[in-house]
DNA sequence: GTGAAAGCGCTAACAA
DNA sequence: TTGTTAGCGCTTTCAC
């Protein structure tokens, strides 16, 4: 009880100490499956709890070279596919002894962080929705850190991805409003520069072509709820006002859908159509009953985790793609949609 | 280059080999305030850069003793208001160079998970919306780990809580909905054992008898989005229906007020109000315009960081307590209500 | 301002 | 199965 005051440090050497055998002794009785004697196992557990002891993880990384922590790296948490993402990875990781390390920070800053958690000897590192400058992409390899891109596959480097089959559901997108009848289009793109954006616009386009309609009308909302809304705007200030509209993620849907209604005073699905990206909970309120492409988060976060692992355990070195399959979630969004 | 093979493995020594000068000059050059000497700085970095070396953090920590690291444990993150804390707690620590640790967990499995994380040396830990054993709560004071609850105030031990002021949440508003002339009063509770739920039903119990009110109607909704439907369709189901709905949480108000619309065929505010706590994000979209409770995130995060260091830094030992004061934010939900 | 030496708490060979 | 020894990469006295 005295060395109780010596500050939380029971360190491996007192358990030894107490229960009369080596420090590697102790070391293997909080080791899973290493060789040690029953009894060994049950004298040093008691002299441990005793002792009120908790081997030193810190300590342990440092020999082993394996921190059992996960780095993500996510832009902002106010678009709600993106908590449900973080929860999940953490509850996944948890399952596996693992640690979520989480970052908030936009791409730009991104690499200036990287630079830092590095320094943390992280087990990898999940970017979501952030791409890698290919200097930082080489350097993680170098120091063989295992780096996941998550919903985004524009990296420069030579890096890992997981993403949605964005082109295909976009793809579906477009058969669901074509196939509903609609036919005066537009798309309200995310980010420009993003690899999500562009697919989904890329397979709506593509679909439309294969059914004759050569043009629609389109607007960049930047993924943020504030553009959404301005992009919706535009899109019914000038020019022939949409019968429907492609929205880039749930998150703007919403935002668009709250302008529709309240400020253009148009009916959803009635007057407009609207279809969304990542059944987001929110799309499932009854205020919106948001008809949208789901992103099967829980096989997303299962890849991202398989691909990090393998590179851990040098299964694998190489770069390898996970596309994740997309559905259509029917609500009530889409005029006509069978729901 | 050569040595780049070694797996990423360029230590402080090879530095100092190479610049020509001690380990210990090398630590100096890379610690804001050693003294060292201009020439040996910049000597020492060309080679770091040279070599692409980064301090490792983890045997800084083992013999600084301290990470940099903080643990927070949050039940999940469905709840809107948890992600906007997550977010701002996260990049509050990131300004002065701490880390964060993230656990999804719910309570329950809280103590088992907080003696997996003493064991990764974190300089402090934050609950979340959860409480804390009095035998978990003395083993870190013991270790010297600082905790602080966060959103609750109910420890059993000796540990410092920053909340709102729920109490006086509570009276104000009942003094919106009772200065708008509502007398028919109900209020949906969230966990019965929390001190949130608890405080708010207090304030408004209190300030209700205030003004001679003295019954008002209740349901019990959990903190949970399906848990708050059912409360409301139980509130409309059975006895006088209420005028006015006093929420625990705006996650909750919005399941009531989608409940209420869509399902009961109600309008807010003209045929009910509602109120709810918290100002969430989806608290302002217009689907909704809830008027509400505000929880100040920021004077939080401050309040809960400032703790966290006090005890780091040992400057005091003693739990201490801090109450952010809570506004009315005023929207559309409540009728009668200037907005 | 700088270097030598010691050691943070642990695990991993290697012998026994 | 067990103990001994060495050392992970860093910071920190303590001399100089």
């Amino acid at each position: 009880m005295a060395r109780d005051r010596r500050h939380g440090a029971v360190t491996s050497l007192d358990v030894a100490l107490l229960a009369g055998v080596s420090q590697s002794a102790v070391s293997r009785a909080f080791t899973p499956g290493a060789s040690v004697a029953q009894a060994t196992r049950k004298r040093v557990f008691e002299a441990a709890r005793e002792l009120g002891y908790r081997p030193n993880a810190i300590a342990r990384t440092l020999i082993t070279r394996r921190s059992r922590i996960v780095a993500m790296v996510v832009s902002y948490l106010e678009n709600p596919f993106y908590p449900a993402i973080v929860e999940r990875m953490s509850q996944r990781l948890q399952r596996d002894g693992y640690h979520l390390l989480l970052f908030i920070s936009d791409t730009e800053a991104a690499d200036a962080l990287l630079e830092q958690l590095m320094q943390y000897q992280v087990d990898g590192i999940v970017l979501v929705s952030a791409t890698l400058s290919s200097a930082l992409a080489r350097e993680c390899a170098r120091i063989g850190v295992p780096v996941v891109l998550f919903n985004r596959v524009d990296a420069i480097g030579n890096v890992s991805a997981v993403a949605s089959d964005n082109v295909e559901g976009g793809r579906i997108a477009a058969r669901a409003l074509l196939d509903t009848g609609h036919r005066n289009l537009a798309f309200v793109a995310g980010l420009e520069n993003t690899s999500t954006s562009r697919d989904r616009e890329a397979g709506f386009r593509e679909e439309l072509a294969r059914h004759g309609v050569s043009r629609y009308r389109r607007a960049v909302g930047h993924y943020s709820f504030d553009g959404a809304r301005k992009a919706a705007r535009r899109l019914f200030s000038t020019g022939r006002p949409p019968d429907a509209l492609f929205v880039a993620n749930d998150h703007m849907a919403i935002a668009v859908m709250d302008t529709l209604r309240h400020e253009l005073g148009l009916r959803v699905p009635h007057d407009v159509s609207v279809i969304g990206f990542d059944d987001a909970p929110q799309a499932a309120w009854d205020s919106y009953r948001l008809t949208t492409v789901e992103q099967a988060v829980a096989p997303m976060v299962e890849a991202t985790v398989a691909l990090l692992m393998d590179q851990v355990d040098r299964k694998s070195a190489s770069a390898r793609r996970v596309d994740v399959p997309v559905r259509l979630v029917v609500r009530d969004s889409v005029r006509g949609l069978a729901g």
